[in-house]
DNA sequence: TTGTAAGCGTTATCAC
DNA sequence: GTGATAACGCTTACAA
């Protein structure tokens, strides 16, 4: 089996390379027994065009870079990247494009970091955190166009960006909670300085305030999306709140943590205590007890980064748009009411 | 900032396009002003060299596939993957290879099915999964050298392999469990038909003969890597098995089912049962209790998938190999002495 | 409708 | 040590 290109088609056909070429993009202006015959050659050698050789004529590539932190959370352990990347993907091959997958870490040299979006090589880019969208900004700034970011960032508002709508998705969770009469309801959220986490509690305070309750600030934390944040801070508001009967945390992995400290306590959930998490992770489902969480659409997340920058890419889409998606609260079984 | 080529730096530099080429890829045969003319130009203007362009001329693009299925296993959703790929992408970037991560469906469409594996734009490819190792032996069989597979598969011993030493593992996990006094050991397996599950299903085997138990089949279950199948396999034997103390899981996700089950029928870990977990999840440590587990290196995995195939694209390394990385036992909370 | 020819930005061969 | 020049395999004016 030689090598086969479009030369060799194009004598197999007994037309020009141009007719191939045509034929193979679905241009106008080829007879259709001349589009025959191409067809027909290219289907019994089975033959594919080398996109190299059409990236470098075309000067677009059909590859889409993801890029994201290393070391910033903990995500990559609990499939929330894994969906949000299946998202990405699947919206990317149905409309044929490529994905090309990338962790930055701060500690690499400069080559690297030009290497990782390379624009030669990348038509666009999707950035999944605040790191990376400071690296692309850099480099993408003359054509902001190509890039779309996961999370909204008010520093980069001409970037188009997708994210569930954060407040609302508190305010669901922390309802069901007063609904439930609780009134003592603690907060763990994650990064500091980051919209997401701003919306989260305004969120959260909204509705306390609709259930009467006034806001108390020691009831709230903010520190960072791992289990550890929720083991420590339900072992500290044991001991200095004692009263509290609920906790909302913004993050699935927060509330594994926490759940785990209950345990340690021996304070039952839900009987005396009530967790609430976020994400939706498809392992809540099997932590002990099951957890009732806000469930974003994460894989919906990716799919919908990936649909806006390939419309942006394609010119269907001209504007800078900053889209929210709807989150949803799935009751199981760490949330009763309060004791 | 207008568009770098090699020939404007040339121009800049006051020297020819092949001096350029020569000094950027570390040719002999260039002068030592001329090197640092050309390098002071390229630094200032900040020029990389177009890969597409290059991936035209030398016939490669540093690019690797990486390939898995889309619905196969839960591996998605618990940290595996995430762990497995960054494995593959460290080493890969370390060496200057990039890396294409994609799903394949078998619902894919011949066209797309292609492009997946399209050799044009990959020098080589990392199977994660049986079944896209079957697709890629298909389409690259005349160019074997550049596949290599996690995941050892009598199949296709003439393909390069990496996996843990999944019989080590298996009688690590069970032998901890004799050694606690344990007879009567139920053990849950992943998919049918595979080395991987022949291995560890002989590895409870040997640590059993050892401990001068006799193999008993009904407590054998091969079934899938669900936490689904742990959840309905503890429901079963609780009523057909009543004596047994303890359950080896050849997956985490498993022993979360497991884990699941046993607290729904009050039987509390490790007091009255024991649960030992395979793979070393980092989620497993927040499991509750805390997961005993026998830790695979998957991360290692991937690294050395990468490189064995780095290894073969640069003639480093000619020979077919079977890597097996050791396994590690964490003790947890999830195994005690037998009742 | 078809074919010719000029790019696309590199590497690599081969005179000089 | 250096610089033309021919690949690499495709797209796309433009001419026929």
């Amino acid at each position: 089996m030689e090598k086969l290109t479009i030369d060799k088609i194009a004598k197999l056909a007994l037309v020009s390379r141009s007719v191939v070429s045509r034929v193979l993009n679905n241009h106008p202006n080829v007879s259709e027994e001349a589009r025959e015959r191409v067809l027909k050659v290219v289907e019994k050698y089975n033959y594919s065009p080398n996109p190299v050789a059409r990236s470098l004529a075309t000067q677009h590539t059909r590859q889409i870079g993801v890029l994201t932190s290393r070391f910033k959370d903990e995500n990559l352990d609990n499939g929330y990247w894994s969906q949000l990347y299946l998202g990405v993907f699947e919206e990317c091959i149905r409309r044929g494009y490529y994905v090309r997958l990338s962790f930055y870490d701060s500690s690499m040299n400069d080559n690297l970091r030009r290497h990782l979006l390379n624009e030669h090589q990348l038509d666009g880019l999707i950035c999944l955190n605040e790191e990376v969208t400071d690296l692309a900004a850099e480099h993408f700034a003359h054509k902001e166009r190509s890039v779309v970011i996961v999370g909204h960032n008010p520093r980069y508002t001409t970037i188009s960006s997708v994210d569930v709508d954060n407040q609302a998705g508190a305010h669901k969770g922390v309802s069901h909670l007063t609904g439930l009469g609780h009134r003592v309801i603690g907060g763990i959220f994650g990064n500091h300085n980051v919209q997401e986490t701003e919306q989260r509690i305004s969120g959260y305070k909204k509705a306390l305030r609709q259930a009467g309750i006034e806001f108390d600030e020691r009831l709230v934390h903010v520190g960072s999306y791992s289990q550890e944040e929720g083991y420590q801070m339900v072992n500290e508001w044991l001991a200095s709140v004692p009263e509290m009967t609920a906790l909302f945390c913004a993050g699935d992995t927060i509330a594994m943590g926490a759940l785990l400290a209950l345990k340690e306590n021996n304070i039952s959930v839900p009987e005396r205590f009530s967790v609430m998490g976020f994400d939706g992770l498809p392992i809540s489902k099997y932590l002990i007890p099951p957890l009732t969480t806000v469930a974003q659409p994460i894989y919906g997340k990716g799919e919908k980064a990936a649909a806006l920058l390939i419309d942006q890419l394609q010119k269907k889409e001209t504007r800078t748009l900053h889209i929210d998606l709807s989150p949803e609260l799935i009751i199981r079984n760490t949330t009763a009411p309060a004791p």
